[in-house]
RNA sequence: CGCGGGAUAGAGCAGUAGGUAGCUCGUCGGGCUCAUAACCCGAAGGUCGCAGGUUCGAGUCCUGCUCCCGCUACCA
């Protein structure tokens, strides 16, 4: 076993102008979650960071439309968030938020120090401008003719009906997408990050060092991005929301989102550390601490390039060891889509599911996208909840406690000498912590999963294979101990290995045998998980079946 | 347009360094009856997106192409 390691980990900030959905949380939640729990339990010193994204036009410009401050927004948001989080057992050790004080010193404080050590270009733009309300407006609010195809609700950037690259200038008739004003030009000025610097850098850092250890789908995107020359970008914008520049001349602008939140995560440790009377800087400082963030695809660019070229120019802080990012969930067949209301959000599933959040856990876990783009359905749900949670692993304790209660009185039956199936199978389940490490270690989540359940399958074969209930007809009671014994080993291991991966249900079976938390480095097939002073409690059911009616409901809910 | 990821039995996925195609579910047949009608065993089912090439041999390497997804939106 490693010696014990410092783990910085972090998911992505998740942006307060709407609940989290499943595959928010597929994405980079569950997995981050997974990873922290598996690294507390192998012994490691975890910071697990997480906080609320509050700035940003996008909520700037909804709070204008609901005729409500963005204060009002964020903090409704931010509650709901905050909570579901905490409802499916995401164990962060912090949860901030970019609104903070905290945060927007330390932001600030960021942006000072790289100011002053000259990292940035100051330049002169001119940039479309609404007359009416009064602000800049990014490509993305200017409409108009596309002058390649002539389509009418051509974007800024781009025109979506012929594919062409734009910048809003060309534009034909533009008008404004907040009060459909024309827009005009004015002069602005701005702070970038030169980028294009710190090629070498990338190319050493990430495309030399990271070659064997990212995921393909995450080095092939930065590749390409260095490949291609990496330009200046404007970490400033013209907005009323957000932190202010901390410059003479950065009045009226604030920090662009992308360059405050992911310090969210540093201003976040930064909290956690005061509550707990910790010192936060070896956690972003010291050169053996691994800072992993968790993200979707979508972040890839800001978190293996920007945010480490903004972490490198600063110069004392650490870089991300890993950024395993996962590819995107669809459901039943199509993106997901707040407006169309095509999503599960967490709260509203359990007021329908009270109780089975592992079973989400382990169907976004089982199936997550890790390689490539996958599909949630409702059916699959029902039938990995059904067949594997329930039939496999629920079934597999079930049946050994209720064989421990008609057998023994519910103890831990003592035993004299195993045979050598019994040794064999005891000593397949004290290798699975092993497997299961080794999968976690590569962010091979489904992988990891699927081994828990082969786990059950392993004693569920033992099981029938043995056939305990026949020998205990018969009076073998010596025979009947010993596989009782076994099975009742592989019951505890599950009960530790599951903890990173269903909680819920870790902790459920944990109370009825009467095991504490066990660190997984403490395992050793010499020293059984159970033995005689373990009583095992009145078994309950840990998973329900889910019936048809239930998924047809559901079906029949996303369709309206 | 460009760049990145993906395409393997009915479905969902593995396939490490090129050497007789695997797993789970589903289907069919059998066994068991301790168990949430759950569990276990066996069988059927694949020209590995398409077309070329390298090789004694390619799902695995090379070239070209097709489709899906992202880089770009209320979105992870």
């Amino acid at each position: 076993m490693e010696s014990k390691k410092r783990y910085t980990i972090t998911s992505a900030l998740p942006y307060t102008n709407g609940k989290i959905h499943i595959g928010h949380l597929a994405g980079a939640y569950i997995p981050a979650d997974i990873y922290a729990r598996f690294k507390r339990l192998t012994d490691n010193d975890v910071a697990y960071i997480c906080g609320s994204d509050e700035h940003g036009v996008a909520i700037s410009i909804r709070a204008k439309k609901e005729k409500k401050t963005p204060k009002e927004i964020i903090d409704k948001y931010h509650d709901l968030i905050k909570k579901s989080f905490s409802d499916f057992g995401i164990s962060f050790d912090n949860y901030s938020r970019t609104s903070s004080k905290i945060h927007h010193e330390t932001a600030s404080e960021f942006f000072k120090f790289l100011e002053n050590k000259k990292v940035f270009e100051i330049k002169d733009s001119k940039q479309l401008y609404d007359p009416q309300e009064n602000q800049f407006l990014a490509d993305r609010f200017v409409e108009g003719e596309c002058p390649n195809c002539g389509f009418e609700h051509a974007y800024g950037d781009q025109c979506e009906n012929c594919g062409s690259s734009l910048s809003p200038e060309e534009l034909i008739n533009p008008i404004s997408k907040i009060s459909g004003a024309k827009p005009i030009e004015k002069e602005t000025k701005h702070w970038y990050l030169p980028l294009g610097n710190y090629e070498e850098f990338l190319k050493e850092w990430f495309l030399k060092g990271k070659k064997n250890k990212a995921k393909t789908n995450v080095y092939g995107q930065v590749k390409s991005w260095v490949d291609q020359g990496l330009e200046s970008r404007a970490i400033t914008r013209d907005l009323d929301w957000g932190i202010p520049v901390p410059s003479e001349d950065g009045k009226g602008k604030v920090l662009y989102v992308w360059f405050d939140a992911p310090i969210g995560y540093i201003s976040s440790t930064k909290e956690w550390a005061e509550r707990e009377n910790k010192n936060w800087e070896p956690y972003w400082k010291d050169k053996n601490t691994k800072l992993v963030h968790f993200i979707g695809k979508d972040n890839i660019v800001f978190h293996c390039i920007i945010f480490p070229i903004i972490l490198k120019a600063h110069g004392e802080y650490i870089l991300p060891e890993n950024v395993p990012a996962n590819e995107f969930l669809n459901l039943e067949g199509n993106k997901f889509s707040t407006s169309k209301n095509w999503a599960i959000w967490l709260d509203e599933f359990l007021v329908d599911f009270p109780g089975m959040q592992d079973s989400l856990r382990y169907t976004l876990t089982v199936n997550a996208p890790e390689t490539k783009d996958n599909d949630f359905t409702w059916k699959d749900f029902q039938a990995r909840n059904n067949n594997e949670l329930v039939a496999t692993f629920g079934n597999f304790i079930n049946r050994v406690f209720v064989l421990t209660h008609k057998y023994f009185d519910g103890s831990v039956p003592e035993n004299n000498g195993l045979d050598d199936i019994d040794l064999e199978v005891l000593k397949k389940t004290y290798e699975y912590p092993k497997l299961i490490s080794e999968s976690l270690d590569n962010f091979k989540f489904r992988q990891a999963v699927s081994l828990l359940i082969d786990l059950s399958r392993l004693g569920n074969k033992y099981l029938a294979d043995e056939e305990p209930w026949k020998l205990y007809k018969s009076g073998e009671l010596e025979r009947v101990k010993q596989i009782m014994f076994v099975s009742l080993q592989a019951c505890g291991m599950l009960a530790i290995l599951s903890n990173p991966f269903l909680p819920n249900a870790s902790k459920k079976i944990k109370e009825i045998i009467n095991l504490k938390e066990t660190k997984w480095t403490e395992l050793n097939i010499d020293n059984p998980i159970l033995n005689s002073q373990n009583k095992i409690n009145k078994p309950e059911l840990i998973f329900r079946k889910i019936e048809d009616e239930e998924i047809e409901n559901q079906i029949e809910k996303l369709k309206s």
